[in-house]
DNA sequence: ATAATAGTGTCTCTCAGACACTATTAA
DNA sequence: TTAATAGTGTCTGAGAGACACTATTAT
């Protein structure tokens, strides 16, 4: 998709056009926690949040970017180096305030990508300048612009969506065990699931394919899974532990 | 919100900034049908897509539009002159090609309220050059842009949002009854509802409030409801029918 | 054999739907 | 009293959770 030097053309609009960027929180399981990759901003004086932590993303370059979602992977192709992520829009903030440098409006989508490989210990395996850092501390901390506020957003809709989808089989490397899949759930939601349960349902959802035994470190070798369609995630009649659920909202 | 005028500044971005739209899609339940509110663009030869029918929509305007969410407000405001609908953010939509003015992107929220007040008979109450039209038909027009495509995906989301949520409430004027309201689910869902299920479903979730009975044309009174927080709507445990919407899957 | 993990069977409880029932109002 | 509508009670079936059970593998 060549872009074409953009023409001459009469003014389409009277107003002034606000910053568009484009924002992506990528979301992963490593350690047993559930991570975020965040990025620092360049510690040069001119920057609107020298030296903080923001999400990865950055402004539309509309001679490259055919669209959106185009936009979208492609600034997650640069920070991960990940070509089929789970990838889906979040919403998009927009106001006069947000951006010191203008009205700015944000395009942010959210992805759940498989922890990144590494050689021996999980560590450091994140782009220069970028770091995997666990949601509860990134929330903590005082991000860019009102990046604290769009990761809360991304995190509640992660949680809310786990209790009825297969979204967190997209955190796992394929093949994947059902153990490894209750763990990845009980990773994000933060509580323990009950394993016949869990698994009926999972299999249930039809949206898994057998991929032979996977022999882990210890005990009986479990079935190995992949994901049938990687273009959309299961969804599940019911909520997990939907009586709780109900119950806790007194 | 005062817009001061925007003072000479350093450019921010090396990249030509892409044109910003607001979309609203205004739903609303009218004579049984679900219906949303369409404008006919202006016939003009210079307009994109002149005598079309559209979403009701526009540029931000940066000296007036203090967020997105404002600046959605304000159309709403613009074409039905309501405040207090309830307005949820749909998502944002933006490609090169998708407005032939320039790389363009929209931000769309879908809107739920009440009928329009009317004299005798439900007929024209919209603005000029604006009409309610019946979704299933406004899906068969060829409407301006990406229209189409958006409103698809808003009645989607609406019918998806709809098995399991209050939102049908915001379709009615206050107070309301439970056979109205169930009358509303149906029209949306388009298939007929056990009226016992039903009823303990609203009564259980705890979002309505009794607002004193209401006569109608024949029978017995039913009591009138209103929405206790017009903020946000409630959630059920569970999707209506999910065995059925499970068996249906195969 | 034992420990460790994978995977299954069975019981119970809750809730949605089906549907028949009662209640209230106007003519 | 009848028609029309509002509202309730009761039964059933499906599925989620609890939890005890069996299966498989390495040492």
């Amino acid at each position: 998709m060549a872009a074409k030097k953009p023409a001459r053309r009469p003014p389409v609009s009277a107003f002034e056009r606000p910053l568009v960027t484009v924002d992506v929180v990528i979301f992963t399981v490593l350690d047993d926690q559930l991570k975020v990759l965040l990025v620092r901003r360049p510690d040069v004086a001119l920057d609107p949040h020298p030296g903080r932590w923001a999400l990865p993303g950055g402004f539309i370059n509309v001679e490259v970017d055919a669209s959106l979602h185009h936009c979208a992977l492609r600034k997650l192709r640069e920070k991960t180096g990940l070509q089929t992520p789970y990838l889906e829009q979040l919403g998009s903030w927009g106001s006069a305030t947000r951006d010191p440098r203008g009205w700015c409006a944000t395009h942010v989508y959210f992805a759940l990508v498989p922890p990144p490989e590494v050689g021996e210990k999980t560590a450091e395996t994140a782009p220069p300048g970028s770091a995997w850092i666990e949601v509860a501390m990134a929330l903590r901390k005082r991000l860019a612009f009102d990046h604290a506020e769009i990761l809360a957003a991304a995190v509640e809709r992660l949680r809310g969506k786990v209790e009825y989808t297969s979204l967190p089989a997209f955190l796992l490397p394929e093949p994947f065990t059902l153990p490894q899949l209750q763990r990845t759930y009980e990773t994000v939601l933060g509580r323990p699931m009950d394993k016949s349960a869990f698994r009926k349902r999972m299999l249930d959802a039809q949206f898994l394919t057998e991929a032979g035994p996977i022999a882990g470190d210890a005990g009986r070798a479990a079935m190995g899974y992949r994901i049938l369609d990687r273009e959309r995630a299961a969804v599940f009649p019911r909520t997990f532990r939907s009586v709780e659920v109900q119950s806790t909202k007194d």
